[in-house]
DNA sequence: TAAAAGCATGCAATCGTTCCCGAAAAAGGT
DNA sequence: ACCTTTTTCGGGAACGATTGCATGCTTTTA
């Protein structure tokens, strides 16, 4: 059943060469109908499979392709990755998957890692901690495929999945403020990574468009992605301890989105009532909340087949150089009631 | 930096053969003192690295170990393979993901496709449509390293790392009875999972112990996994219907409970005031949810983290046939609101 | 002084596959 | 009948690393 049958096997038993067996199998046309047909009969009933070890060490590559995030258990990467899963797997690509923890360190020796595998693509989301990406641009320019998807490096011209993250966060400002708040924390995170500046720029846009002003004491930056939950539970008291206190928070990430809400519950504030609070989350369960939560959301699983179907082709593209894509998609926004001014106030 | 240098370029740079090289990189004995010297500071100044795949081909492993789970997008998978990863990377192994979307064909398709890869152990948790577990045992006679967990084949006589599920059960029905609840239904996954059946008994022990029937009408088997949400809808819409409707759920796992919920949402029935619910799940925002849900957690990461161990020890013995263990962890219950009686009913 | 022992290193096989060459046999042309 | 072309197949190198065996040199010992 799962016998290792070789290309040598089924040369001695038919009293081939195993070249003529490779050609066989690989339907040269230097071979006769009639031993084709023996060997692909012989192979079928011994259930031969070649062994992707020999052909990765012949051909320098594994069939397979190395993904680089910074935490599986995080919604939007899960689900990002069962779309790249669904993908490869049609492809016949293994899936490596690595985790940085946001830390550049890590990222690092993961890529060093998958490289050592000989994968043949990279599929990228940066860590929080990566400001330098020339391993990425030394890797690009030796014409390795590198695919980022939502946490890209700009300076490196390949492929890149992302979401409208401006327009995604300008919505849920601008919902905050057709609610009727006006005075609007916002949650972010390192200003390393190009999704928490898009989306602050979002918000800030929503606050000029409706002239209210920025106030960068409602703008918390929570250079550790939350992962601390006390990080965002100090925060968020700074922000309710305030004079002129904000009446809604618009929060940048999953992570900073449930702790933001842990932290608001275990202060016993109500939402929307005390405030009100709109955020960026890929978990499904937002809808069971108390209150239901107003989220954006991102199309993770089709991000990641699309960015693995990119990836795909660059590796089987023949020439070297193809013209990189930039797919942005759109953010959904999911209204609910934790951003409602309820009107008894 | 990602350069590729070869035992063969280090022989070339240094005049000698890559028979030296390699027995002075593994530091043989027949190596003088010099030699070595020499080679290991080359190596270093070239950041050497051996080639993997070279290796895999060789010694017939790849320092890499498959893991089989149903769906990744699942709080416990996610945090089990959470810790699956940070053991493996510790220890220098690979992890390779595959999905089985709870189908037995996929499943083996993986085995398969893995055992390609010249893995060198497999971590398995069995997909709910799988009863025949002979290829694991056909692996498993033939001395290949696997690891159960969570959904484990009871036939195999190798290691596996579960949690008592039947006193989680116990303890969460035994809750909503102690609560004051007698009429408890039970929404249970295919009874092709031993989990299940666990589970079941922890429900039907928990009643009977309380002098309680089980009424048969009570129990709906949700043999799809409540993939489509529209399967567990209409079981909890039966039971809502029943002239002698329930008051209580209890579900039996993650998608299950999550489904339930937002079927009884979707109605509009108020928990706990018309209906109580608790149930297995590891999302780790049920806090959150309207109202708190109780809940039955299982310590998936520590499972993985556990199995990984076991498994790796098992590759990494010498003696082929490891005495098997088989540990079990302990769930935790953990009590919210959506269990409660409420007094003026 | 010759043989044995010790030491440092090289050669070549091996893992499974592909592919460049070369060669034998069959087919075709004159 | 002989030469050329085509068809069909096998030998062997290569991918990168390990390792048993062979080799050649120095040193020790009978």
């Amino acid at each position: 059943m799962f016998e290792n049958y070789t290309i040598k096997d089924i040369a001695k038993a038919l009293g081939l060469s195993t070249s003529t067996v490779s050609r066989a199998l690989n339907g040269s046309y230097e071979i006769s109908a009639e031993t084709k047909k023996l060997v692909l009969e012989h192979a079928e009933k011994v259930n031969y499979r070649p062994n992707p070890i020999a052909l990765s060490l012949k051909e320098h590559k594994s069939h397979s392709i190395g993904v680089v995030v910074c935490e599986l258990a995080n919604n939007f990467f899960s689900q990002a990755i069962n779309g790249i899963e669904s993908i490869a797997y049609d492809r016949g690509y293994h899936v490596i998957i690595t985790q940085t923890h946001e830390s550049f360190e890590r990222e690092i020796t993961n890529v060093e890692h998958l490289l050592s595998r000989h994968v043949d693509g990279l599929l990228v989301s940066l860590s929080s901690e990566t400001v330098d990406t020339s391993p990425y641009k030394y890797l690009h320019d030796k014409g390795f495929p590198i695919v980022f998807f939502d946490r890209v490096a700009t300076d490196i011209d390949t492929s890149k999945i992302t979401v409208n993250n401006f327009k995604g966060a300008f919505e849920a400002t601008e919902l905050l403020i057709n609610s009727g708040f006006t005075k609007i924390a916002h949650l972010t995170n390192s200003n390393n990574l190009l999704i928490s500046r898009e989306r602050f720029n979002g918000y800030k846009a929503a606050l000029d468009k409706h002239h209210i002003e920025l106030r960068s004491e409602y703008v918390k930056r929570c250079d550790q992605t939350g992962m601390p939950k006390s990080e965002v539970a100090a925060f968020v008291k700074e922000l309710l301890n305030m004079d002129n206190r904000p009446e809604a928070i618009f929060t940048t990430s999953d992570r900073l989105t449930t702790a933001c809400l842990y932290a608001l519950k275990q202060l016993g504030v109500k939402i929307p009532d005390e405030i009100a609070v709109a955020g960026f989350t890929n978990s499904d369960v937002t809808e069971l909340f108390d209150p239901p939560l107003t989220v954006v959301r991102q199309p993770a699983f089709q991000m990641g087949q699309i960015a693995t179907e990119l990836l795909i082709k660059t590796i089987e593209s023949k020439k070297p150089i193809e013209e990189p894509v930039n797919r942005q998609l759109d953010t959904e926004l999911v209204i609910r009631s934790s951003s409602d001014k309820l009107l008894y106030k």
